[in-house]
DNA sequence: TATATTTTTATGTATATACATTAAATTCAA
DNA sequence: TTGAATTTAATGTATATACATAAAAATATA
């Protein structure tokens, strides 16, 4: 795969800014796309995936829908319905807050904690062989995309 | 926004590999917020944007769908759709290619090369905005995306 | 307290994505 | 040279995303 100007075979970028912005879009693309191949068999999204791991970090706390949306990946995905997902395959249960009945409290249930049991080590053992960079460079990543947003 | 762990409101990550692929989604989400942004008054997406680049960058030569197709950003996408948008807005041009009958070549039009210059500085101004790394850090992050992909 | 404002979730809708399938044209091979 | 295999684009379909709006409940204000 390797350098962008190849991969995608353009090489007038406007500067290194708009280089970054497209590198970031074509590897999301090929960071999604491995992401999707190992999450497809249990039938769960990227997105998906990340709200059970939301949900499990609450530590048994039920979280509502909107605190879920603040920490999701996707701004302006959709909790309400991407719940409503997890719902109806048994890894969330839902019920309406006792204390603010407008809110909804979400929570992760056994069969949800099984699964992202069962998936860890897949997704580390995929990352790290699709991430070809050394755990410095990772970091050093890690703190420029950081950088990145402000 | 600055480091991702506050951002997201989660620090319970398998190790820096899967940081990084939550850190890049993330990031993601967040450059094609403003992406999106700044090409809804000219009723383009991301995607589309890309490839009116591309196909400029053919310097006037017809381009085939799959052609297209490898080159786009989102290796899943449909180029055979987004050219068809196009075509409807007048940016593109489309006729059957005379040596092989499957084939479509697709062109950009003296309005899509109108638009794409109407937009450079914008973008060019807006992707400084919002990145906020200096030029050499930049350098730095598309060193390490192009590693990434090995 | 009654009404307006805000908050929270759900829904509507257009578009985009992921992926399978179809249809047509071309190339390959018996 | 005819039929099989491949290539190319388009289409079908389920899901996800972006964004506007609605509906219900809580809070603020007159």
């Amino acid at each position: 795969m390797g350098k962008l100007e190849e991969a995608i075979q353009q090489k007038d970028f406007i500067d290194p800014y708009h280089k970054a912005v497209v590198n970031l879009l074509f590897t999301h693309s090929y960071v999604v796309g491995y992401q999707n191949a190992l999450l497809k068999p249990y039938d769960l999204s990227p997105e998906q995936y990340n709200v059970l791991r939301i949900l499990r970090g609450q530590n048994g706390n039920p979280t509502t829908v909107s605190s879920i949306q603040e920490r999701m990946l996707n701004k302006m995905s959709n909790a309400s319905r991407l719940v409503e997902k997890l719902k109806a395959k048994g890894l969330v249960l839902r019920e309406e807050c006792p204390t603010d009945r407008r809110q909804v409290d979400v929570m992760i249930s056994a069969e949800g904690l099984k699964l992202l049991e069962k998936l860890e080590t897949r997704i580390q053992d995929s990352n790290k062989y699709y991430i070809k960079l050394s755990e410095s460079e990772v970091r050093n990543l890690n703190m420029l995309l950081d950088k990145l947003r402000g």
